[in-house]
DNA sequence: TTTTGTGAACTAGTTCACAGCT
DNA sequence: AGCTGTGAACTAGTTCACAAAA
């Protein structure tokens, strides 16, 4: 069973667009899991859940050959290693800055902790609001606590959701306790170093490109 | 001055990413007009927000031109073109479905109002939330009485907030109300017609993303 | 001189199409 | 026969580089 192995020294660059789809591929593995189906061919699974054939086969040759010619794919088997792939094999942790109400509904959102993700944690300027915890039973810690917590509590991930000119402060802060992964929800996107992985949820954004397409009368569908 | 036509006789696609962008320059412009610059070249422009010149230029040419050579851009008359273009110079009509944790959250969110985004109503199943509101003030309304509101209100926008299961009849629903813009928080991507723009804003993928990439123990950066 | 607007070159991402395995 | 894995072809998106305008 060969496994790919990388023709560079350092370590195969994987774009964004695939790490993506392969959550979504995982998604629909569940489903298939859920519905008793053993094996799913990449045209089936692209027919089921509008993908493309070739594109799965792609992106999953890419970690290794988990298919088999002629039958197709072992659900529960390729379904353990995108868990893998993905790293929720083991549960990841994740804290939540900003107790406002969108890092409160986040701190609770349960697609959260469906996959494995459990957020330990929220941090707020707000010193009113520190001891408090949130709907979920998530516990508010004051800012100035969190690089320690982040240490001991080994913090995966910090999901930034704060006003817009608290973003940078706060995400030079979060790299600084060595935090390695962002998800920031603040309009704009704060600098941060080359080895820190930022995504950004842009609110403002997605609606105002709404917007452009409805006032240009164009046909829609992403 | 010369206002560029379309080519073809059915109206130019303009990109989601190029939709985006506009957004994103229309932002950096309300910083420049509110530190009370004048004018600003592409360079400028691209070098304080992180952004690419050639990008910029190609953007806006894509509506006219805007720029005066070897001056650069007039800032409050570009940011005045790009409220119109992004349909934002009228207020844009907004409504929220599923007023659980996120749904509520979204409708409060600060950032929409910003920009002239109004959210006239929520929705939801459950009988016992209608009649209630926000914290925001945004009242909240039966699912049942979605289409009539949405043509009375004049509703423009739908935002989804509702469990997986519900996002597809809630997506319809929306749809036959006549709405031609979705943006989606459910995860998975509801069908709709290709008339009607979808935007799926997907957080279980970002988060599985994030974890991928400290899985692979790869340089981060967006 | 400065900076736009834009064709040309380049880079990234997707889809096709088929050899080869089961 | 059926389906994967993958090079080749294609499509989309970005950046370069420069002629033309102010």
């Amino acid at each position: 069973m060969p496994r790919k192995n990388n023709q560079r020294g350092t370590s195969e660059q994987v774009s964004d667009l695939t790490a993506g789809r392969l959550s979504v591929y995982l998604r629909s593995l569940n489903v298939l899991a859920a519905a008793g189906v053993k094996t799913v061919s990449s045209k089936a699974l692209a027919e089921q859940f509008h993908l493309n054939a070739a594109q799965i086969r792609k992106d999953l040759a890419y970690f290794g050959e988990f298919g088999i010619r002629g039958v197709g794919y072992y659900v529960t088997e390729l379904r353990r290693q995108l868990r893998v792939i993905l790293g929720l094999d083991r549960p990841v942790r994740v804290a939540v800055i900003g107790a406002g109400n969108l890092g409160m509904a986040l701190a609770d959102y349960p697609g959260f902790r469906q996959e494995g993700f459990v957020v330990v944690a929220m941090f707020d300027v707000d010193r009113a609001k520190v001891g408090r915890r949130s709907k979920g039973g998530v516990p508010i810690q004051h800012i100035d606590d969190l690089v320690e917590n982040v240490k001991r509590e080994g913090i995966d991930i910090a999901v930034i959701a704060v006003p817009a000119e608290a973003a940078q402060p706060v995400a030079d802060l979060v790299v600084s306790a060595g935090i390695r992964a962002v998800l920031n929800f603040s309009p704009g996107s704060p600098r941060v170093p080359p080895s820190v992985k930022l995504k950004n949820v842009d609110l403002t954004v997605s609606m105002e490109s709404l917007s452009f397409f409805l006032a240009r009368g164009d046909d829609g569908q992403e």
